[in-house]
DNA sequence: TATCGTTATTTGTCAAACAAAAAGGGGATT
DNA sequence: AATCCCCTTTTTGTTTGACAAATAACGATA
């Protein structure tokens, strides 16, 4: 059974009026900020009742293009182009697509590794001076003794942003931001197996150091063992557990 | 005047029953093609009218998660991720910050050719024999005489756009979408100044070979040269443009 | 058997009303 | 006179009930 494909967005009378006021948003007719009419005005002036006109600004609202708000001074206005929301709503995105298995998390994993050999070379151009020093502090935490598994974690993941902050490319980061958000609940389960943080934290290091040199072939090389090394930990781990399970269904004992 | 930006979305009924839809569906309690409930049972399942269900089921048909078709076999569907949608909405929203300015073409242009590196070494790998003829079709198609300048420059999109395709990566293929997407109206004007077409021809041919003999470093060498070529050329033409902007400004001549 | 009309089902739209939030003004109190 | 509280007004958020339109399935008829 073929769905047909050809026509997703109908043409109906919410979609009409969605479409005509983003293209006002678009035309710089109504500006960042600007109020629009009520809703009770946008029903008379598209002559179409109210309930409608609130379909269609659910539609533009769903897409960040405005905003609204209840009371006296409140009404319908323009969003301004905001990049969080972007990422956010561009991460979730990619989340759905690997949800609906349209591309697998080893896909997705071999994107983000050649994306963050991509930021450590920039890095190692642009870097300043901040962002080694925050580097540098964030692998003393990683060697403090009494940590959590969470705290390491979260300080694992600063560590990685720091790398794509020094590169200085805001489109990198925006784009790495989101693979890294799709990626999370994954990343979760890899560092908690890893119980060796010590030869994670080596590499960290050689990462800083070469990043300092503005080495920038000496930071891919030891990004690709850092890679290499989680990318084992977590077979070594999935082998493992398909064990277990095999284990605990042949004996069920408690 | 300073607006709060803190809390953008309302935790409404409405709001509350998108995201509830959106988990389901992230979750894979409902697949693609999946259909869901009626909206009055949904309705008496969230236990509030029919109008805030469709606000909320509104607020999903913007992003393309769901479609809706009147009549008994009609209802709410959920939509399989649609790759080009996707990479519409999110050229259109990449547009937007450049035009804000949070993305310099520069930066972009970066991008765009670190990621296309990548393509390349994966392409040289995963490439199958399908993919290499098609190079090979474009690269003959580019050799043909009477050329029109568009006809060369939509064929060597669909030469890059081969090579992001060997690489065998949806998420790649999607990313680089975006990019190529948001980048279009500037490569033409490149493209179309560049008189030269044997050169680019020639790195294709290069770029061609050494994916053929699955070389990947000789095929990011054959793209790097290319890129830098085409910058290069760029750079020059924005020059004569400078120097001619200058000279009519001095003697408005005819 | 084939074709046409009917019907049931589901989304799309409308109308009127009430609820809730929030800003501003007016009055009472200190 | 200043401050605090309440009340009114405006606007979005939600409900109820109804009708319109599309369309697939079923049944009747030639």
């Amino acid at each position: 059974m073929v769905f047909r494909h050809d026509q997703i967005v109908t043409a109906t009378a919410a979609n009409q009026i969605a479409e005509a006021i983003q293209q006002e948003i678009a035309s710089g007719r109504l500006k960042v900020d600007d109020r629009l009419p009520t809703e009770e005005e946008l029903a008379t002036q598209f002559r179409v009742s109210r309930p409608t006109v609130r379909e269609a600004l659910k539609r533009l609202a769903a897409r960040h293009l405005i905003r609204s708000r209840r009371g006296p001074a409140g009404g319908t206005f323009v969003n301004g182009p905001s990049p969080e929301e972007m990422a956010q709503s561009f991460s979730t995105a990619a989340t759905l697509m690997v949800a609906a298995g349209g591309i697998t998390l080893d896909q997705m994993a071999t994107v983000r590794a050649e994306m963050e050999a991509i930021c450590c070379r920039l890095a190692a151009e642009q870097r300043s001076a901040e962002h080694l020093a925050g580097m540098r502090a964030e692998i003393a935490l990683q060697l403090s003794e009494p940590l959590l598994d969470e705290e390491f974690c979260a300080s694992d993941v600063r560590f990685h942003r720091l790398i794509v902050d020094a590169a200085g490319n805001p489109l990198l980061r925006f784009l790495m931001n989101a693979i890294v958000e799709g990626l999370l609940p994954v990343s979760n389960m890899i560092i908690f197996r890893v119980r060796d943080r010590k030869t994670i934290v080596d590499h960290h290091i050689r990462i800083a150091d070469a990043i300092e040199a503005r080495d920038a072939d000496r930071a891919v090389a030891a990004l690709n063992d850092l890679v290499r090394y989680v990318r084992d930990q977590y077979a070594a781990a999935e082998k493992g557990r398909l064990e277990y399970a095999s284990k605990i269904t042949s004996t069920k004992g408690e």
